[in-house]
This record gives C-alpha cells, sequence and structure tokens, in this order.
DNA sequence: AAACAAATTGCAATCGATTGCACAATTTAT
DNA sequence: ATAAATTGTGCAATCGATTGCAATTTGTTT
C-alpha cells in the first residue's frame, strides 16, 4: 500500500507550471535557465522526492555508466581485489559495476560477454578463462570500438588495452632464487600454455636455467592445470622420480601449498630436502610454515588502474587513443620455503 | 569507421514491410503472430545482426533485472564466495549482479544504497557495515517493497528476508570447545556491539562460561574493531595481565592469527601455554601452524540462497510472501590450536 | 519610443521496445 | 452463401528524460 507514486519531470512540471524541458535543464544546473527557476525547481524535486531515471536517461543518452567485469572466479584473491580496486575508482566517477564469473569455461565465458553487450556496457574489463582458444566473443566489442581491456590474462589476437605484470621476468627472477640458494635440480609446475601468463612464466623458468647453466631434467617440466589436486600428482610425481629435484618452482601458490602438505605428510624438510616457491602470493602464503617464497602480484593496483584507464577511454570516445599495454611491476618475496 | 549502424525493431519492419510491433511480437514468440512470419523475422534478425536494446525494454517494462549487492569488502574470502554464489545463481536467472562496497564506512554504504536505489536495481542483498546504526537509506527499498535482504550482518530495524548463521550457538559451541579440553580462563577479544554477530558471539561466549561454571575475569574481555591490529594489541594487552587467560576465543581468524603470531614471537606455545579458536574458517586458517580451530560459515551458500530468495521475491511482487529468517547452519573445525 | 540583442522558456521529436485495442483476413458453422 | 468465430497484423500511445530550434520575455541602445 506504501507504493508511492514515482515522480517525474512531468509531474514537477505541471506542479510549477513550467515545461517538462526547463524542469529537465533546471535539475542539470544548465546555464540557459535562469538561477532563480533552477533554484525553485530543485527545491520542489527535493520536495516532492523526484528520483531520476536512469533508465530514461541512459535510452536517450545511449550511455548505461556502467562497465562490465569477467574473471575467472570471484572467490579467488588475486581476482577479489581487483574487482575490488576496480570499483573503488568506478565509484568515484559514478560508474556501476556488473560482475560475472566465467569459473574458468569458455562456453560461459562467451555466455557472459554476449550478455555485457546486449546489456550494453560502456566497458568491459576481462580476464579471460583457463579454456579460451577463441576470441569471437570478444570482437563484439572490438569491433565496434566498444572500450575493452585485459588484464593479466589476455587474448592476445584482440588488439585493445591491457594491464599485466611481467610474468617473465617474474619466473625468471624466483627460479634464480631457487639457483641462487644453492638448488642444482630444478623442476617447475606449469599451468596451461594457453594462457600467456604460465607461457611466460615457464620461459622465465627455462631461460633462467640456461642463464644459470643448469639442466632441465627429463620429467621435471609438469603440465597441469594448477589445481591443488593436480599439484598434488605432480609434485607426487616429481619426487617420485629416481633423481627427485632439490627445488620446484609451482605455477601458483596454491600448487605449492599442496607440494608443501605432501613435504609434511613424507617427511620431507624444506627447503633444506626440497625448496619450493610459489606464484601470487594469496592470504594463506605468509602464514603457512614454513611461509612460501612467491611473487606478489599488485591485484588492486591493476584493477583500480584498469578501471581508470577504460572509463578515460569511454569518456573519450571521440578521441583516438593508441592502445596501451601496462606492465606494473611485481614483489620477490623471498620466505622460509626457499631460503 | 567500423562502427556499424545499430539495427532496431523498426529496421527489421521496413526491411520485411511489416510493422514494427509484429516484429516485437514475433521476436518475443508470441503466438498471436503466425508460425511463419515469426521464423521469418527471428531469421532476418540474425541475419542484419540485430540486439535487443535492454535499456528501451526495460524503461517500457520497468524493471532492470539487475541485483544489487552491497558487502564491506569485495576482496574478503567470506564476501567474495557470497558473492560468488549470487552471481552463480543470479546468472541461471538472466540477472545482472551490480556489486558495491562499503569498506565498512556508513557514509559509503549510504551513497551505495542510494545509488543503486536510482539506478533502479529490481533487489538488493546486503551486508552492513561496521558502523551502520541507522536504517534511513535501507527505507528506501522497505517502504516502497522493492525486495532487500540482509545475509550475516543484518539492520535490526528493516523488517525483510535475512540469511543469517547462527553466530550464539556457534559461539556458544566454539567456547566450550576449549572447556573441554580444559581451559580454566577463557577470554574474548570481541567485535563492535553494533553488529549482530559480533554480540551474538559475545554472548554465546559468556553463556559458555556460565554453563560451564567459569569465571569472567577482570580485562579478559576486549572490545574491538577485529583487525590486525587492534586484535594484536587486544591480544598483547591479555597475555600482560597478571594472571593471563589459557584460552582465547577470538572473534574472527584475523585477530586469531595475530595472537598466533604473537604468541610465537613470544615463544608461547599453542595450545598449550594457550589455545586459540577464531571465527570465519579463512583460506589460511586450515595451513598455519599451528592450524587454526574455527568455525566454518558458508559463505557461497549464504550467497546462492540469498539470490535464490530474491530473484523469487522479484518475480513474485504480486504475492504477499511473509518475510523469512534463514538461519544455515555453521561447522565447528577443531584444529591444532585448541586441541 | 523604436529597434535590436540577450536571456529564458517551451514545443515537439527522439531514444527503442512494448502492448491494448482495432481492423483485416481466414476459417468454421449455419 | 452469409454470419460468426478465429487468427494475424497494424496503429498509436507509452515508458521518462533529453535537446535542437523556435518563441517569448527582458534588457540595452540610439
Amino acid at each position: 500500500m506504501k507504493k508511492k507514486q514515482e515522480i517525474t519531470i512531468h509531474n514537477l512540471a505541471n506542479e510549477l507550471n513550467i515545461s517538462a524541458s526547463t524542469v529537465s535543464r533546471a535539475l542539470s544546473d544548465n546555464s540557459r535557465i535562469s538561477k532563480k527557476t533552477r533554484l525553485i525547481v530543485q527545491q520542489k524535486a527535493i520536495e516532492m522526492g523526484y528520483r531520476p531515471n536512469v533508465l530514461a536517461a541512459n535510452l536517450r543518452s545511449k550511455k548505461s555508466n556502467t562497465i562490465g567485469v569477467v574473471v575467472p572466479r570471484i572467490d579467488r584473491y588475486f581476482f577479489a581485489s581487483a574487482i575490488s580496486g576496480i570499483e573503488d575508482y568506478a565509484w568515484t566517477k559514478g560508474f556501476n559495476v556488473i560482475i560475472s564469473q566465467t569459473n574458468d569455461l569458455l562456453a560461459k565465458e562467451v555466455n557472459c560477454v554476449q550478455s555485457l553487450f546486449s546489456n550494453r556496457v560502456d566497458g568491459m574489463i576481462v580476464s579471460i578463462s583457463m579454456q579460451t582458444n577463441d576470441d569471437k566473443h570478444f570482437r563484439l566489442f572490438s569491433d565496434r570500438n566498444i572500450p575493452l581491456l585485459f588484464f593479466d590474462r589476455f587474448c592476445p589476437t584482440i588488439e585493445c588495452d591491457r594491464i599485466v605484470v611481467d610474468d617473465y621476468i617474474s619466473g625468471y627472477n624466483i627460479t634464480n632464487q631457487l639457483v641462487s640458494r644453492g638448488c642444482k635440480r630444478i623442476a617447475h609446475i606449469a599451468g596451461p600454455e594457453l594462457l600467456n601468463i604460465y607461457k611466460d612464466r615457464k620461459d622465465g623458468f627455462l631461460r633462467a636455467l640456461i642463464d644459470s647453466e643448469l639442466p632441465l631434467y627429463d620429467g621435471y617440466l609438469e603440465d597441469t592445470r594448477l589445481t591443488r589436486e593436480e599439484g598434488l600428482q605432480a609434485f607426487q610425481r616429481l619426487m617420485s622420480l629416481s633423481q627427485p629435484p632439490d627445488g620446484v618452482f609451482c605455477g601458483n601458490d596454491t600448487t605449492a601449498l599442496s607440494a608443501l602438505e605432501y613435504c609434511k605428510q613424507n617427511n620431507i624438510n624444506v627447503p633444506q630436502d626440497v625448496a619450493l616457491t610459489g606464484f601470487s602470493d594469496e592470504p594463506f602464503s605468509a602464514v603457512v610454515s614454513p611461509s612460501l617464497s612467491t611473487v606478489k602480484q599488485p591485484g588492486y593496483q591493476m584493477g583500480y588502474q584498469a578501471a581508470q584507464k577504460i572509463i578515460h577511454r569511454i569518456e573519450n570516445t571521440n578521441l583516438t587513443i593508441p592502445f596501451e599495454k601496462i606492465v606494473l611491476p611485481t614483489q620477490l618475496i623471498i620466505r622460509d620455503s626457499s631460503r
């Protein structure tokens, strides 16, 4: 029963005996309307509890004031902090943030992207799924010059802005850390090559071996999807080799953690028997024991800058700004697992 | 230059020499249009790359197909998993999810809620901030019967659906765990009473003491905002008492973690010298050492059910469904820190 | 006081899809 | 063959705000 009738500019106009256009202009503080009228209208608007209908305004102006975000999983710390950064900046600019997660499935990603497209988001920020080997859905945006930006995991065939970290250098550096602590037999648990980030980490790893004149032993390169289970299996295989490694660079912290747990259960000393490193600096990495050496990625920063970049583009669609690849620095964090 | 002209139903209508209304009906598979026409229209729509303008449809139908979500912080695991659950369900029903975070500030919460209101979300799912002692902003929704649902942290003065866990029982149970392992001097690091969850945890704690006929010693109840820093300070104060506790129920895992770290640095044995428990089961809680006893809250489930509940309400605004308080079970997880 | 410039305000079309009602076309019943 | 029922389609208003252009009012100048 409490359902009050919504007030429109027409109601305001009637009430004040002026036209709807004047009301509209007065509410947006248009200088073509006299100061006096503006004040009267604005007063009345408050008095009558007017609230603009964003939908109507959006329809007319062809803008939705909304950016879409697509990530593999919302509940992974890295992505959650990126979203947090996106939201914080978008909020200062009055933009809404619609999020969707792909669960690392291509089919769902396609669906999410299409949905955001239909919903006419003004721009989209994406980190692609592990399965993404196709770019048709992204062309919906890029072909129409609707701002599109990838962060961390990008689609190589789409030209647009990207915000990444240098996984190659980071993989190189953290491998070198194993080398410099004295490891001679270093293995790597890699993620799907389809994703630039895992490919780069692996290449960095391989390069570090070459530069240190260390061999890559047979079976020392494990291909997984970097889940807890697959990580455990991979690590198990590594440790069952006739000559197990004395250092393992795990493709992420999750697999490093399962390695760590395997070691605990099997009385393998970390880092004495085998040194371990991960990647990403998950919240648990600092507090497990031994604490986990890893690479810290600036998730919040990436999200914040992604929002800045894309909103800037949205607000300047007329300008032709060249696409940019922004590389943010990572931080090598040496902890007990490789000290 | 690639900017293609958007196709509207009018373009389709012209192309096919029929009216826009027929096109509109044909596209929605309205049975009043002949099968033949429907097919022709749908074919043509695909051929011309038509995409419906959701904004226009929304304006007309007065629905936005969007639910708003307001949480204190996106990057906290509990909230991230709740959002994940919300998104998963909403997606199956074709709803968009707009998220915003309050950073536990009332002012920002008010702002977010108002913004979602202006954006005419069809419903809103909220977990309130630590500062929320006012409900005016929520009345924007409740007064107009726009579906509103609180999860975990709710505003007691607003009548609407709630999805919670029983913090009282959970606090009671985890305190009892300390008792049953032999603790005689048990303290509690509490959160702001303003929030039902912290008040209930504390009350559960107090009740457990009474039922076990244990006293609450002077200074054994610390009021904090449950941050890492304040948790550390509080724990420090507890341990500096002439008679320090032999068991501490920390209001959340974050403070329990800082307590744990304090113990490590000061060579206090956990759980021999002091047993510790937290609350929430953060990702790190299982892997710290000693691993942390805690209460696991079903974040994903809460989010998923919240979405179910609110979308059901949105789709049945005509019906008068009584408000419901759904209490989901928690799980007591006993680990080394209190074994 | 007439003539012109400047400041305000209003008219009406527009954004794109939806829908009640009327009309036309076809089929069925009498 | 005609009336009645059924099916298919179109007209025009509507959702609420925006905006180019025209009209009106006010102020300035000679």
